[in-house]
DNA sequence: TCTATTGATTAGAGCGCTCTAATCTTGTAG
DNA sequence: CTACAAGATTAGAGCGCTCTAATCAATAGA
């Protein structure tokens, strides 16, 4: 059995209490006693039980974090973020995944209150509002990556309009007016996406091409093969403004496999910034999410939350950047197309 | 305050460890008080306390998983595999994560220990055995990409010198001669794949050359700027064993920046079979390993010594498999180089 | 010398639950 | 009608800790 604090206390001779102050880094402890309670512990391998304490304490130092789909590189770097600043607060995570599905998403959620920890955020969830509004009763809940209206629960989110605006601007910016987007489908954020496209082009006087695709490479292949049989090709488009950036290498695939050279035919950005975009040989230009300020803006906000601190909701809705790398280029003299 | 059992217990008019009896699903309830404790917890919102419960009952339903590097998508695999089958047998997981640094890692491990988890599974752990060694005095630990001699640690590990003996008996039965490994240097389970192609090699009758590179794309364009210095063009070599499918893409990328086409001049073979890999626009060569399997293998593995149904260690090699895509092809008639 | 006063220490209740052992109900056999 | 086994229910201790209030020791003031 491991030692409990009772047999701290007697090796050191003092009562249980002295030592939970010891744990707890009292002030009103005499560094003698400190000192003796602190060996007694070393020689013994003692650590507190979290469990014991949050129960004793009507405490916790859980946060709760569900994450929709780990395999995304995008939640592995909040996670991660999210990780270090917890450590460095004092809390422990608990992660589970909720595997996009609502039913698995739920029972993650349920498993999570289980614990009644002090917070919880939730990565781009896809569970109802109601059920996330039973679990901001329980305890703080902040969102990453989806908007909510109940005054309860705070959200960080990217401002994806703002994100498509600067991939239209960038590409207009080198002489592109044919500029097509490859949307996301039902996926999280992709609306937003394609609003601001929309609104984008519209501002610069162009028409929007949008071509209904999906997150993966596979549906950016798809959607490229749609558009070039819809086209001649001096009517293609010469940019491509994908969903992610997954769907961007799929559209380069497919491009290349037509004959046609990105960036010098035709230009392509991508939404993310993942790992992927960062690769030499990709070298994709594509809009960054500031990732690790959303997770630190989303741990603080469930602190202050669970300090006490604030009751108001807050909202996040932070500014993305355009990552200019090899895929983007001025509009060619010829048009930017044929041949 | 969230209603308790006790809470419960008075609703249904009954008493505590009734309820206690109900939400453990005993067999010894009665079906019209089984009922009417329902109905109550039901009214009133209840949910066990996962934390008391695990302090009472003195056992746990948590297991701890460290993951030395969430943003490694092989890793973010296992995890996720991992919360499914824990979810199925009605454990949580609690997760932290190492940063690499083996000091994070040590804290960490001793974050998850402080939990009194159920048992641990470390996912290439950096720590030393000394380390684990402790960790296992508490609980069951598993490791994941890590060996260990002691006893008491089971381990989870995919083949790496079969891996790479795959990726050298497709070059060679491709006809190819002058391989070249582009090694991990201090990377986890590096060691291992070099020793296998050097060992497979030998048994073709070839010299092995081994570059010293890194787990990343940087370090595979810098290893093939090296190989490309060091050997005149009809000497260099014809296939590429990379460390890992990161090294893969940054090779690739240096051999064609260098003129030089893959595959028709260069067959380059990757290891770990990302997502990236998988990607149609790379579609690259790559050894498999079963991470699904390893991480239901890590778990079971826990899972029995936690119930206590074995004491021997269990040491798991998984075989790796090769997915052939499109950078490996027959070693071309003009010697595959030159030009 | 005696009482405040301050700081250090401890007793003891209790957090929400489980578990053992005891108690209360039945139903059935004699 | 009694006795008793089997099943259903509950009392109560206790898991490892925290927290309040009480106790104790030591110094200072009168």
């Amino acid at each position: 059995m491991r030692p409990t604090m009772e047999d701290v206390a007697a090796r050191a001779g003092v009562s249980r209490a002295l030592v939970s102050l010891v744990m707890r880094n009292s002030p009103k402890v005499s560094d003698t006693r400190r000192a003796a309670v602190l060996r007694a512990a070393e020689e013994l391998g003692y650590q507190p039980h979290v469990m014991a304490r949050s129960l004793a304490s009507r405490t916790s130092t859980v946060l709760g974090v569900m994450v929709n789909d780990l395999r995304n590189a995008f939640f592995a770097d909040i996670v991660e973020e999210l990780d270090s600043a917890a450590q460095a607060a004092g809390f422990d995570l608990i992660l589970n995944t909720g595997g996009r599905s609502p039913t698995r998403e739920w029972n993650a959620l349920h498993n999570l209150l289980s614990f009644r920890p002090a917070g919880i955020i939730l990565l781009s969830p896809v569970v109802p509002a109601s059920a996330i509004q039973v679990a901001a009763r329980q305890c703080p809940v902040v969102l990453v990556s989806r908007t909510a209206r109940s005054s309860t629960v705070d959200t960080v989110n990217d401002d994806g309009e703002a994100g498509s605006a600067l991939a239209v601007d960038h590409l207009v910016g080198l002489g592109h007016r044919r500029i097509a987007h490859l949307d996301g489908g039902g996926a999280a954020g992709a609306a937003q996406r394609r609003r601001g496209f929309e609104a984008a082009m519209r501002r610069h006087g162009l028409e929007p091409i949008v071509v209904r695709s999906e997150h993966t490479d596979i549906g950016g292949e798809t959607a490229v093969r749609q558009l070039l049989a819809a086209y001649s090709r001096p009517d293609l488009p010469t940019g491509l403004v994908s969903g992610n950036d997954f769907n961007a290498v799929g559209a380069i695939s497919a491009l290349e496999e037509a004959g046609l050279r990105v960036p010098e035919d035709v230009s392509v950005v991508g939404y993310d910034n993942t790992s992927l975009a960062a690769l030499r040989h990709l070298s994709l230009t594509t809009v960054d999410q500031p990732r690790k300020d959303m997770a630190r803006l989303a741990f603080e906000a469930l602190i202050e939350r669970v300090r006490g601190e604030r009751t108001e909701p807050v909202r996040h809705l932070l500014h993305p950047s355009l990552v200019v790398r090899a895929t983007t280029a001025e509009v060619s003299a010829t048009g930017g197309s044929s041949r």
